[in-house]
DNA sequence: TAATACTCTACTTGTACGGTAGGAATAGTA
DNA sequence: TACTATTCCTACCGTACAAGTAGAGTATTA
């Protein structure tokens, strides 16, 4: 029940955009020095959003990658799906022609229920969500 | 964002061991050809349950396993810990050194919440909690 | 003693993750 | 125009783990 790091890097990359939303485009060889991702890595997770939608590239000199929506469009659900796949804790909850007798099943309920979980959290952050959370933490670290 | 086969065999395999729980020992080919698993396979998952604590064998002719416990003291979370390891979907959630700025990321914070509505979800359903559910199905099946 | 069922260890096979590498295409700049 | 910066594309690689197979060994009963 790990993450794998594609998602972990591409949700960090993707908060790093949203909050430089507005600007002018963010370069992957930034992200990656904040982030400590590789860059050659951090190219491959980027082309995923890109092709999934969640962000537009601008390619050469002075060139970069913004957000193709507002922050508060894209849930965190979205980039969750598009790097790690969809939430699927096992097959049978999702085919119900896996498993003989699915339709009984107690145990494919518990792993809906798991499966159900995980979605409600991540379906219920978006990156605005996160950014403005970020500022909150560090106007509170100023107080100090 | 899926389970093993090792955890979704064991939590089988640990039901009908609930389902039988105070008769004589369930051999392991018997739940291996009613769970349709490989008998060498479920073999070695019994072998972690037991290690654990939470079935007993009884070797030799006539042998087989049993619960070392109550239905009701086993959680679902138990048999995952054991079988899949502790449900930890980032290193840095366990370990605040993992990250550099760990104390004020709000991702690892999102990771944290995923975890635990995993965590919820299997610290509040029992073995027996599934027997139960089980019975009532087939009753209402019957009753149609 | 023979049959049965668990025990232990080793091996195999496939697949996905987490990269690395190199070059092509594109756009700004001097 | 030449140069540089940046994204884009494809291929490759090593490791780890899952999932399962295999076989010999040990305990228990009949
Ligand atoms: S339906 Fe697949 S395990 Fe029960
Ligand atoms: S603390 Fe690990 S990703 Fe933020």
């Amino acid at each position: 029940m790990k993450l794998s790091t594609r998602t972990r890097y591409g949700v960090r990359a993707a908060l790093e955009l949203a909050e430089s939303a507005g600007r002018r485009p963010l370069q992957l060889k930034t992200i990656a020095q904040h982030q400590e991702i590789s860059l050659k890595y951090l190219e491959q997770l980027m082309a995923m959003l890109r092709s999934a939608g969640f962000v537009r590239s601008v390619r050469g000199s002075k060139g970069g990658y913004v957000l193709a929506k507002l922050p508060s469009q894209i849930k965190l659900s979205d980039v969750f799906n598009c790097l790690e796949g969809p939430v699927i804790t096992a097959e049978c909850v999702q085919n119900d022609n896996y498993c003989a007798r699915s339709a009984d099943c107690v145990v494919k309920q518990v792993w809906a229920q798991v499966q159900q979980a995980v979605t409600n959290v991540l379906e219920s952050i978006t990156l605005q969500d996160l950014v403005d959370k970020a500022k909150d933490k560090k106007t509170s670290n100023y107080q100090i």
